[in-house]
DNA sequence: TACCATAGTTAACATAGGTCAATGACGACA
DNA sequence: TGTCGTCATTGACCTATGTTAACTATGGTA
């Protein structure tokens, strides 16, 4: 990819998002960033990994999973265009604490995290837009944690569905499975019990 | 209680999170805050309630619960001396996400949320610890999440006892149940499981 | 087209946790 | 001291989800 090729895609996405990031900005994220195009099924990190790099998806879906103590998979989190991955390191950790792999062929723009928070915390728009950020975050993790404390794995289903309808076609069912907190198999049952419904 | 009593509670209180903040700053907060105590039972803001208040816990508990469907009581926090309470507001909701009690005699600075975060966004030390707090609110709730996806109730049990040990002692064990989501008749039979085991 | 790998479905059975109701323990207070 | 209300415990039964394993559908590729 050639510089005009990146700068117009992040220029593009901060315009989609309604930021305001000067090129003296970008220029600055560009000097200690990479960008990586992965293929379906590429790891960018695993669990334990030093939360050092983070990155920002141009394309494509990355998941974040976890192993449990039986050996299953078990999804976290999808992130698409715009989102962060491999955040460990943004939110103060140091390991990273899920695996992350490539979904289908993924354009990531790869930073340094540490360098990266230094910057926003020398630019005052960053600071904001990072502060709108992390508040969006808690926002999305209560609303998470309110599915679990609330609703039933069905009713997690269904709002999934009609929230993520552009995630829901992309994904893999057995990955949205784990991600609601269930089996692949029971979300297959799920299924079935909701079409015999109708 | 008079001014000097807050102010002392407040810098003992930012001390002790190595928070440096102004005697300014202080001055700023008091201007748009009061502080109340709340008796055992007390609600504090209900789910549904504008969100233009918000607080913080200076002494005491507070419990955030839910109402489910079935008009289950839920809990979803417990905010101790230090902690946000009423903090919708703060992550940019316009109705509060929960409704708030007060589990036992509770000194709470109550702020309007609106003011706070402008004050926040006007002062660069303040900025960076609400980021700090931020990412430390991150942290905590990717911790719980990772408690619903990765482990069982009773595992959540042990860890609960273990990471608030204080929190522990002060909070009905009803509470406790439906925060680790459960009921509480479940957790007692977890009890009861693991003083069989030993 | 045939073959293979992978994802999804289904079925039979096991288990964690929910539901409802009764009982026990304990503190507040008359 | 007795009574009341609240909380925790226990038991019987129920339901959602897990487990294991077989089967089916699908898509990629030789």
């Amino acid at each position: 990819m050639n510089k005009e090729t990146i700068v117009k895609m992040l220029t593009d996405l901060a315009e989609g998002f309604g930021w305001d990031i000067s090129t003296d900005v970008i220029d600055k994220v560009l000097s200690f960033s990479s960008f990586k195009v992965y293929s379906k099924g590429d790891m960018l990190m695993r669990t334990g990994d030093p939360a050092s790099n983070s990155g920002m998806v141009l394309s494509g879906i990355v998941r974040s999973f976890y192993i449990d103590d039986d050996g299953n998979d078990i999804s976290q989190f999808f992130s698409a265009a715009g989102n962060l991955c491999m955040d460990s390191g943004m939110f103060g950790f140091d390991e990273s604490q899920a695996s992350w792999e490539a979904l289908e062929e993924t354009t990531v723009m790869v930073f340094d995290a540490g360098l990266m928070k230094k910057l926003i915390l020398s630019d005052e728009t960053l600071k904001v837009h990072w502060i709108e950020a992390l508040e969006s975050g808690m926002r999305y993790k209560i609303y998470r944690e309110n599915g679990f404390l609330l609703e039933s794995a069905t009713e997690r289903y269904l709002e999934f569905r009609k929230r993520y309808p552009q995630l829901y076609d992309r994904i893999p069912q057995q990955y949205i499975a784990t991600y609601l907190g269930i089996k692949p198999e029971s979300l297959s049952r799920i299924r079935t019990a909701l079409r015999e419904k109708e």
